[in-house]
DNA sequence: TCTAGCACTCACAAACTCTGAGTGACAAAT
DNA sequence: ATTTGTCACTCAGAGTTTGTGAGTGCTAGA
């Protein structure tokens, strides 16, 4: 699709540009390149028309495109190998044996955004993953229980409740029993459907007050779908990339950071390693979004790392490599 | 100590400047006062001797200083009743009994962030008011089990554990049931200190592999009692106020947010309602910390606003004793 | 004790200037 | 047919200048 010295061209550019975030000119790549400025420069007009730079202003130097973002991670780039200290960072933490999965990757996730300056996501498997291990309840005093909901991967969710004084613990046991031996095994997405159409139907019948049972386990049901087990790992990172350099930016981003709007950004996908640049992530133009799933037995999950545009594409997904594969082991 | 005078100056001055975020000229206040601007100059110039005014420039209007803030409030400031509406708002969240306590609150700090622009924090019971109420564990598959701990306040928290294949559930069964025999009641922070103390030293004995449950259940207590129950409502709220115009100052303030610092200042104090002014608050010079207790039953938390120094005392104030007395009845 | 008036100050915005890094174009050199 | 050297041109950004208006303090007279 390019010539190779075109793809030299567009790749240098990039490469300066990640570094310095300025514009780059013809001058410094010919120094690179052992060939005139105007040589580089009429590559540069030439990599304008078909859309890899764009200038900033008529007489500037030049800035990839997203086009141009998106031929170098698919045609030019390497992943860089990890530097031998920076991995054997990452590998203590995986072959300490007392830390569990979840918090190992925790643990290296804050290694990586400290090591890259970004901020990393980690998403858990979906509330439509998890299925139902088992209900419980447990009276705390004078009226007030506690529900606890737990999943076969071994997600917890709880709702501290205030019940009528005139239901007794057993009404609430026999619902408990009936949910357990009915419902145990369903998707918790699903929990809350079938709560309605099998068992509300038969508490009704020999519950009394069966509507406020009923009513304190839908909602804690429905709360625990949409709970959504994202958690951020150096979530201001990002703003000391020279590009969140003015106030509507920064506050737009930790809006959307806020609203865990990211969430959409992440979600589908195959299980390689995607890049999503400016307007593909969906999420921010100014952001760019490395992403992969790992999966290790019938657990898994997806690690997020979210820069600018001018991300370190190699090195980051370098890392990623290197990670999903020691998690996975 | 203010002449009635002086009084009325600091006040409308403090009152426009709350208004408008700009300094304050003596034409403005004079128009409200019935007398020349001379005049009001003289008492700016005496004010601004005492210590409660302040100018930006050598012939800049003045704005308040922490002190004049301060006097305001002790002395000139009248919480502000809320409008019908408002109330009426808050009012419905808490007559709708289908909802808990702690989900009521949250709605209703929601709505009093988006009327107000600032940021509420929520800080629930300390884990040291918080005593172990019970232990579990459930196995999930394989090798993993999950723990799951309660508190008497209804707290949950869950741990994964892999365990050892040559560990029996039996064994693991038996330490919960010591500890529940013997830890139930504890306060969680001294849970740890007593699991090393009294529990280990007997299952030290007839538990094979107690090295490795001790570590899991230790690892799960402590991570317990740092978790700090907390909850912030509208965080990007507080970025809208004028003051926060420059990119450091974002930076900072997003950054002391991220770090929970605020946990700091709003710890401790009495059952009022306690007011914070700049470096009052020992979390940040530009904000005002207006904030809380509440107590129901045995049930307690402190509910906090966070805004710029020219925050709407008088309108803060009075949203927090409405709601005080709401969560309390 | 208050007020009117005046000289003075200074932040802020708009207008202007300078400079350097960059461009495109084109004719000469390879 | 490329590549190169050269030159006129462009423009952002930094620095300087200027004008304006909102503010002050001070003083003398009501």
């Amino acid at each position: 699709m390019l010539g190779s010295r075109e793809e030299n061209v567009l790749r240098l550019i990039i490469e300066e540009y990640i570094k310095t975030a300025k514009p780059v000119g013809s001058t410094s790549i010919c120094k690179l390149l052992d060939c005139s400025s105007a040589t580089i420069r009429n590559e540069m007009a030439e990599l304008e028309n078909k859309g890899y730079l764009e200038k900033t202003h008529i007489s500037s130097g030049r800035v990839p495109s997203e086009k141009g973002y998106r031929y170098y991670v698919d045609n030019l780039m390497k992943p860089k190998n990890m530097t031998g200290e920076d991995m054997l960072k990452l590998q203590t933490i995986f072959h300490n044996n007392t830390l569990q999965l979840s918090d190992a990757i925790s643990k290296s996730l804050e290694i990586i955004s400290e090591m890259t300056n970004y901020t990393s996501v980690i998403l858990g498997s979906s509330s439509s993953e998890n299925k139902l291990k088992q209900v419980s309840i447990l009276p705390l005093e004078e009226n007030k229980i506690v529900a606890i909901v737990v999943t076969d991967k071994g997600h917890v969710e709880h709702k501290n409740l205030l019940i009528n004084e005139n239901i007794s613990l057993d009404e609430i046991k026999q619902t408990t029993d009936l949910i357990n031996k009915m419902l145990v095994g369903t998707p918790i997405d699903e929990v809350s459907e079938k709560l309605e159409f099998e068992i509300k139907p038969i508490i009704g019948k020999y519950v009394k007050q069966h509507e406020v049972i009923y009513n304190a386990f839908y909602s804690a049901f429905s709360e625990f779908a949409n709970r959504n087990n994202m958690h951020f790992v150096g979530k201001t990172n990002i703003l000391r990339q020279p590009e969140f350099d003015n106030v509507d930016k920064i506050k737009n981003i930790v809006n959307k950071f806020e609203n865990k709007d990211i969430i959409n950004s992440i979600k589908e996908d195959d299980n390689g390693i995607n890049i999503y640049i400016g307007s593909e992530t969906e999420f921010d133009e100014d952001v760019t979004i490395i992403k992969t799933k790992y999966e290790i037995g019938n657990e898994n999950g997806t690690i997020a790392i979210v820069g600018p545009k001018r991300m370190e594409y190699d090195k980051v997904v370098g890392l990623l490599e290197f990670l999903k594969s020691n998690i996975e082991n």
